[in-house]
DNA sequence: AATGAATGAGCATTCATTCAT
DNA sequence: CATGAATGAATGCTCATTCAT
């Protein structure tokens, strides 16, 4: 029986439920922002609670986001083992198709990256070491989880999956904090190399990405 | 003739040796914090002046990073350009040798990567448009300079080069943070995947930009 | 029932009371200070709460003065209109009534026109537009009351009544600056003349006051 | 012989000239720019001196505008004892000239009465003991002249004259004031009464002007 | 559990004035 | 005398978090 959230959440599963509706309502107010996170005040009227309550569900507003941004690379991942599972054929054809589908997803969800770019300097400064460690624990199963679906798709020594997650992860927050800058850069009236802003992000991000996992996969023949 | 700079800088010479004491007080005073921006007083007494005589060389606080952030990735860019127009013998053997120097540059100033994961979301939501705009400029120029001797050092297309370095430093970059992570999720005590932790951050950038370039500029033959 | 203000004021009318000891608190600070306004910290001590709470209940420091005097000047135009309903007799007799109450009142509460002097120079610079009009609308409809009951009380023409008492306003005003001005004088040694220091601010007012009113009111005949 | 003033001045009369060129630049600068004091430096660049400079010539910057005022009010008292002196008649034709004189000089010089509205709460605050009493002694001493220049004219009694001129003065601030109150209120979107904003501020000085010279010089009937 | 009132640490920047050159 | 570089005091306000109700 579905049940709308009471105004005292007793049950487990409306705690858990008020729990999501904060997630979201964070998600949704930091997607309409600036750069910076919203406060406590912002996200606590539009989950519908009052502040105070907020930290009953949450001990820092970092850690919300520490949560949506878990919650958000770990379906990234899943998508991505789904795909590498599902695709038949060769391995560059199930490359590419993971790739496709990543940059697919962060084409769609363009507040991913921009929270991910938040993550070092700033949600990590404010969390209880308690929380820290369950979430990079977390984090890093589904990390070595994806690694060894990479693994087995690609038939791959065990432990690389994971190094190339990590490096297609890295090399993908890095493009995304340098287009950023790229596109801040031209709307500020500075000409640049045509090279630079001839792609939209998605193009650019798939090109180089591309790039690496034929590095990281083939035996290569220098070109000259 | 050497000269001490005097109690107040009229000279031209005077005020560049002080607005660059400014940048190194800064500088020291950044690799020796937590993670965020020193406060101005620290910067100020660090250097030996007052809190008002910074605000004469810069504008904002930010300023004072961004400016500092700037001359390091231009040293970065001037020694990999150096490095490949010195470099004699195969494509492979400059592009060796400019990583190589890349990655010894980054592990010998390891605060260089600290202060460039500010600078995003940090430095620039406080600085004059004016001044943002030279540094963006200043920036891209370099990073067209840096661009066109790659190109001619190992023969690419025109505008080639500037992309391969727009991406090298965007793996750069999104591994050092990456990296940070790993570390943290160590010290915190989670088990982690051998592969991830097994190389220290130098030797990880290291195979991971290889495998980039590799990539980047091989005709490859998958390996199965 | 007597009701102490609970740490926390929850109730409309503890939050009332919490706003008027601000008010209150500002006033005596401001009473005892030189002449410039009192900083939120003194405001916030001197009424026994922190800083941020005094933000809870005003947005700006001026705001607090700005409702002071507001509330100043509205008790001295009740005063006024009920000085000018209950006095009975001729209409030289109710407005000698209002003008020595006027006084009284004036030099009762010698705090009221060193802040008034502040006002158009110093408390609006900082307030919400929205505060400021309602603040000026809320001045105005009492402006407008006493102007009424003046027209009334004196049978005057309507809207000559408002006229007057911005008149008398003014001279008020303007005639405690000059005084202030005159008293410096003296006490730095500069002799002036008698006719200058002969009266304390509350005669040397009432004087002109009633100068005032004679010419506005009267039929005259040039003494010569 | 003119001289065009030298780049330093040496002759008293160059540095009296100087001290003229800085109140002037003072003068348009307070004009030019919003209710407050414009800077140091500010004043400074529009004299064509270094900062540095104009502290040669005047100790703090209130002494600048101090000075000002006295000059403006000089000018003002200078202006209105010609006119009583010159004016034939009857006393009312010349207490009418008087005034008229007066109005159309404050209309025309609009930056008067909003540099005098500083007057008590900024000027004075910061302004050295010695200087001080210079300035209020040479503005008394004008005022007693001016003030006995009315007695003469008017045949009044001996010290009568600077207590009306004060209480002229008293009358032209307040109103001054208060009509910028009412101007902000009407540009702020609060209906007012329509006798406080029909007439412009010249014309309602003019009025309240003439009422308090006609109650302060008259025997008066009152009108019922 | 929910509320929302109370807390208070934290900090860049301006600008009048001084003083070395 | 003129300069302009150096000084440093001075302070309102936000907002994450706590805790009385």
């Amino acid at each position: 029986m579905k049940r709308v959230i009471a105004a005292h959440a007793h049950a487990v599963e409306d705690k858990a439920a008020r729990r999501t509706a904060i997630l979201q309502a964070a998600d949704v107010s930091f997607a309409a922002g600036p750069g910076h996170l919203p406060t406590a005040a912002v996200i606590a009227s539009a989950t519908g609670l009052a502040k105070g309550t907020v930290y009953l569900y949450f001990q820092t507003k970092e850690e919300i986001f520490a949560a949506l941004l878990l919650q958000k690379w770990s379906t990234v991942m899943k998508e991505s083992q789904a795909l590498l599972q599902t695709t038949k054929g060769t391995r560059a054809a199930k490359v590419s198709a993971f790739l496709a589908g990543l940059v697919a997803h962060l084409e769609n969800h363009p507040e991913l990256l921009r929270l991910d770019a938040l993550g070092y300097s700033v949600l990590e400064k404010n969390m209880s070491h308690a929380v820290l460690v369950t979430h990079k624990a977390e984090f890093m199963m589904r990390l070595e989880k994806t690694g060894s679906v990479i693994d087995s798709a690609l038939r791959l020594t065990e432990g690389r999956g994971i190094q190339l997650f990590m490096r297609t992860y890295a090399l993908t927050r890095g493009l995304w904090q340098s287009y950023q800058h790229t596109e801040e850069t031209v709307s500020a009236g500075v000409i640049i190399s045509q090279r630079l802003v001839a792609n939209p992000f998605g193009a650019e991000l798939r090109d180089a990405l591309t790039e690496y996992w034929r590095g990281a996969l083939s035996v290569c023949a220098d070109r000259r």
